[in-house]
DNA sequence: TGCGAGTGGAACATCGATGTTCCATAAGGG
DNA sequence: CCCTTATGGAACATCGATGTTCCACTCGCA
């Protein structure tokens, strides 16, 4: 007899679960970025397996599939704006705060890789909303174009695409060219801070 | 029409087949290829409906559903090889060179996202097996490196990378902001020579 | 230690995609 | 013009993923 969590629903945000339910809500979202990250049509079974749970546990905290992709989708977006606020870009020169972002978003490891492998979230509604961390990335290219810092020849979205597009290339070189992520991450900020110099 | 189509499909199984056979073929490659581009969970019915032919003629011509794929990924290598031809890569300076492959790739169109966006093909065989195009584009880059026209920090297959990553935010670009296809390959292009300047 | 929340697994129903067969019909080339 | 070839569509079988229900079990917490 499920409570309904209506606990869980307030807690959802920033709250903190019951210890259980939290680690094991967890388990489940990690297993499927990581399984997810390189077989984008594991089934929920297989999530289950990797994460250590039943199938039934994993219907149990995200009904549906979507519901499960609809998490991960959020909490993507948690983690991208804690990455964000991290890199402080409104300290220093705009050129180095873009490398800092870099640095930061290369972190997120798996999920970077998520977003451009799986379908469901390329066209997701999530990233429609304008966040506040595009907002602030927006602005950051913005301040550089004007300070000089940055390619005035290039768009804000330009740079944000060019952005994630190197940091998708640096992980796939790590995964297929066996790189060492630290090399990887190197090049793929040498990279970035040519392409966007004015 | 392109005669090239006709003789590379000749040339492709080296069984010439009737003309109505090639066009249906072609037809139902071209639709898959549009319509994968831009849903990849779309079904073979789906597909069949898109080229104007009946469920049924799919399967008369590509059995199983990977033999389709596998069609559409040999069609892209075709297309790459030509491509490639077409950039005279031996020609030039390095850098100048590049530029023209990556004018010349730009034109394969959806099939550039296909490759990304369709998990099928990430990990497809057919990409595994060193092409002529790949050596040669290899070659290129190591062409430039010594030249000096390339930046030497970069290893070629880091450059292959960022190449095709810049392409496809190039068409991304156009297809969410509507960037018109022209000023997209010029973002394109200018964003890749700063790049892999040394 | 005992109760209840949390869990695992089996069994079942459903659904959409896939692949196959067959036949009537349209199309196209000689 | 006729006959081969190619096609469309219906009907059917299969399969894997999904989602649901139920019950026994266990582990954590009071």
């Amino acid at each position: 007899m499920p409570m309904r969590d209506d606990s869980a629903a307030v807690a959802e945000t920033a709250a903190a679960e019951t210890g259980t339910r939290a680690r094991t809500r967890r388990a489940i979202l990690d297993a499927a970025v990581a399984l997810l990250s390189t077989d984008q049509t594991a089934s929920l079974g297989d999530v289950a397996a990797a994460a250590g749970v039943g199938r039934t546990t994993v219907h149990r905290y995200f009904p549906e599939r979507s519901d499960l992709l609809a998490a991960i989708g959020a909490d993507i977006l948690d983690k991208v704006a804690a990455a964000t606020e991290r890199a402080r870009l409104d300290d220093g020169p705009a050129s180095t705060a873009l490398e800092r972002l870099c640095q930061e978003f290369f972190e997120l490891g798996d999920r970077l890789t998520l977003m451009f492998d799986v379908p469901q979230f390329m066209n997701w509604d999530g990233w429609e909303e304008e966040t506040a961390a595009d907002a602030a990335l927006l602005r950051l290219v913005d301040r550089g174009r004007a300070e000089g810092s940055l390619d005035p020849e290039m768009s804000a979205e330009w740079v944000q695409n060019v952005l994630w597009s190197l940091l998708y290339s640096a992980w796939e070189h790590a995964r297929s060219h066996g790189a060492p992520k630290h090399a990887a991450l190197t090049l793929c900020l040498r990279t970035l801070r040519k392409a966007v110099a004015p």
